[in-house]
DNA sequence: ATACACGCGCTTTTT
DNA sequence: GCGCGTGTAT
């Protein structure tokens, strides 16, 4: 069979142990993406396996379709066939075809975090909960952890044993019954629903149990306990459930990652066939040395090698920035003569522990004329009015959706304020009904005219509250009509026009805003016309259930390398999976990376250092590992040691960068060198050593901004806050000079 | 009902 | 240094 000649010994086991199950365990860059590929067309093209009956799921949307990609590589269109997927899209898509047996709506909408902390905040407010002490956040995520647990609020009851989890008990009850109201499902409920159905429903169990022959898990480190869960019941049956993961790069245990999976599977399926894939044909000796160095200093880790035949390649080049404007700058320089050197923009990645780094990092870039890409962030499905529009939608696809319905109920203002809305709502209560039937009921009251009393005993509402939201309720109908009889894209146009958002958007913001939150609403447009081909109702479940299970990495551009590449800006989580031949790591500071919320967890520590290593290994040649003296954080600027991490990567490996090596020298002892150096830079007599350090027109030289003059020195608090403007293109920039010795010298 | 001003707490990571 | 919620003035 061809397709297993270019697979290493490993690997080909791996693709053709067709019969029980398997625990593949790869390293990074190991090619265990195409060995699922492998393995599904060696299934079906030589075990004789039909591809709707092979189950493969993925971590996220783009893995699925890069997957689905390969796949239809070996086999053609009968890969189409294929059940491929995330966990989530899975489970929605087994919801919408099976759900009403089990007593789902038919139409219910997929909240996603921020509809979720929205129906939170409520549950919290119905309960009297005081959400100054006890975070919205963390109740949530206590509910979240429950579910994923497959624990009901009523087992997290009987179970709380103090009265924080007593309070999250109660507040996922209510919660729950919110969902229930506005016909909606969380992402866990996805999970958690398809366990239960499958489990409480024989027939519907006995089916998919019959039909998924092969069960394929990727990503299998980074599974919760639900859907290790579903994976096994799928497998139920036939036994074969194959899964590929790395302990090493579990990152996602905050998500309720397990593991202990991994364990579990060795427990549960004491036969399986256990395959290590060690070659790594991603990057150099140098970086998997370096890789390695970090994940060596983790406890309690399987011992796993990994190797190469690619040769050293370059050393690791390391750097110590003044703070982050430094640091971002020196990427972006670096970035430009890599550029001249011959790699193209989509070669180079950027990455950081938190999404808030990325903003010096854009300066920088934006400064440089540098093309880029961010992902994460604020991401296109978050834009304000692309959720506006999308609660619109969701409102047509199911009108119980309280959520969008107070989302947008009164934007573009029409008149209905938070009191009409609260009255409303206590209204709807009362009489037991969704807002939306109550809304009928006031329409039907406003419009009949057999009235008995006044309006005031009728409904609770004034009478221009009372018209602007009939009109609301109207314009819902008529657009609920549209929809039975159009495509999306006749749907969106009509909600813009009904509700002239276009207009709205410019008398709301500045011209140049509105014009960028519009160019987001003609992107949307042109996602939502993807879908005409579809059938009207069709089309809108499957854009919403789209749109709510999509992730900001889905729309990572690959890295082409023609001219229209840019540089990837990208957290380390997101970056699992993906590689670059360059990669920049910044801030490998001690409090970011590893971050200092991992402090007194020994536990959470460990998975900072597998994060470390995640990264690392993402790069191909190059990697540098960057770091700032001091850094900005909430405000203030504070004096940050380096990484733990850096501390376990062998000296030879590295290479220490720096534009003038007698000042970059300082920098690195600290600031009372950095200040002596700062003042013997340049021509001018030596200013006076007075402690109010510098002097206006002291002349200095800084190891990246080079030549310039002091503007101002002001002390604050113990530091100095110098102003330099340095000569040509760097400007005038903020230095903050501290006086106290520091640990780092 | 809306518009603006002020204070507060906080930031991990995301399907 | 920012977004959010609360408070006050039109």
């Amino acid at each position: 069979m061809d397709i297993l000649e270019d697979l290493n010994p490993p690997q080909r086991e791996a693709v053709t142990h067709v019969e029980g199950p398997l625990l593949i365990l790869a390293g990074p860059g190991s090619g265990k993406t195409r060995v699922i590929a492998h393995r599904i067309a060696y299934l079906v093209d030589t075990a004789g396996v039909a591809p709707w009956r092979i189950v493969s799921v993925t971590f996220t949307n783009k893995a699925a379709r890069e997957m689905k990609q390969r796949v239809v590589a070996h086999l053609g269109g009968v890969a189409s066939d294929l059940v491929l997927g995330t966990f989530h899209s899975i489970c929605a898509r087994l919801l919408r075809v099976e759900g009403e047996r089990v007593g789902l709506p038919r139409a219910f909408n997929i909240y996603d975090d921020a509809d979720q902390m929205a129906l939170l905040k409520r549950a919290a407010a119905d309960l009297g909960i005081d959400t100054k002490r006890f975070k919205e956040r963390s109740l949530l995520s206590g509910i979240s952890r429950a579910k994923s647990e497959l624990l009901t609020a009523y087992d997290c009851a009987r179970a709380s044993h103090d009265y924080f989890s007593e309070l999250v008990a109660r507040t996922f009850e209510r919660y729950q019954e919110l969902l229930k109201e506005n016909e909606a499902l969380d992402f866990d409920d996805l999970i958690m629903r398809t366990v239960e159905m499958l489990r409480d429903h024989a027939e519907i169990r006995e089916k998919y149990q019959e039909r998924f022959l092969h069960v394929l898990v990727d990503e299998f480190q980074d599974t919760n306990i639900a859907q290790y869960q579903l994976a096994r019941m799928f497998a139920a049956k036939h036994g074969n459930i194959c899964v590929v993961g790395d302990p090493d790069q579990s990152i996602y245990s905050w998500r309720s990652a397990d593991i202990r999976n991994i364990l579990n599977f060795e427990r549960d399926f004491p036969q399986a066939r256990i395959v290590l894939l060690e070659q790594n044909y991603r990057s150099t000796q140098t970086i998997l040395d370096a890789a390695h160095a970090v994940i060596s200093g983790s406890k309690e880790r399987k011992q796993k090698s990994l190797w190469t035949d690619q040769g050293p390649g370059e050393p690791i080049v390391t750097y110590e920035a003044y703070d982050e404007e430094e640091e971002a700058g020196f990427v972006a320089n670096e970035i430009l003569s890599l550029l001249k050197g011959g790699h193209d923009y989509g070669d180079i990645a950027v990455m950081y522990r938190t999404n808030a780094q990325s903003r010096a990092i854009e300066e920088a870039l934006i400064a440089a004329n540098i093309r880029y890409q961010l992902v994460g962030g604020t991401r296109f499905y978050e834009r304000r009015e692309v959720k506006d529009l999308l609660a619109y939608l969701r409102l047509v696809h199911s009108p119980f959706d309280a959520v969008s319905f107070t989302r947008v109920v009164n934007v573009p203002g029409r008149g209905v304020g938070a009191k009409t809305l609260a009255d409303l709502e206590r209204w709807a209560r009362k009489m037991n009904v969704p807002v939306y039937t109550a809304l009928q009921v006031l329409a039907g009251q406003e419009t009949g005219r057999a009235s008995v009393g006044t309006r005031a005993e009728r409904h609770p509402v004034g009478a221009r509250q009372a018209r602007s939201l009939i009109g609301f309720l109207r314009m819902l109908d008529e657009l609920i009509d549209v929809a039975a009889k159009n495509n999306l894209s006749t749907l969106l146009d009509g909600v813009l026009e009904r509700t002239a958002y276009r207009r709205y958007l410019y008398e709301e913001f500045e011209e140049d805003e509105a014009d960028e939150r519009w160019a987001n609403i003609q992107e949307l447009q042109n996602v939502a016309a993807g879908y005409d081909g579809l059938a009207p109702g069709d089309a809108l479940v499957a854009f919403l259930e789209d749109v709510a299970l999509i992730s900001d990495a889905d729309t990572i551009a690959e890295g082409e390398s023609d001219h229209g590449g840019r540089v990837t800006l990208i957290t380390l989580h997101s970056a699992k999976g993906l590689e670059y031949p360059v990669v920049f790591m910044t801030a490998m500071e001690e409090g970011i990376l590893p971050h200092m919320r991992s402090f007194d967890e020994p536990a959470q520590m460990e998975e900072e250092r597998r994060l470390c290593y995640v990264g690392m290994t993402r790069a191909k040649e190059r990697l540098y590992l960057l770091r700032a003296f001091r850094r900005y954080m909430m405000g203030a600027s504070q004096h940050a040691p380096p990484s733990r991490f850096l501390r376990d990567i062998p000296p030879e490996l590295l290479v220490q960068r720096s534009a003038v090596s007698d000042e970059a020298e300082a920098v690195q002892r600290g600031p009372q060198r950095f200040r002596e150096a700062f003042r013997r830079g340049a021509d001018g007599p030596p200013a006076e050593r007075d402690e109010g350090g510098f002097r206006a027109g002291d002349k200095v030289r800084h190891p990246s901004f080079g030549d310039g003059v002091v503007v101002s020195c002001t002390p604050t608090g113990g530091d100095f806050e110098v102003t330099v403007a340095f000569k040509g293109g760097a400007g005038i920039k903020k230095l903050m000079l501290s006086f106290a010795p520091l640990e780092h010298a």
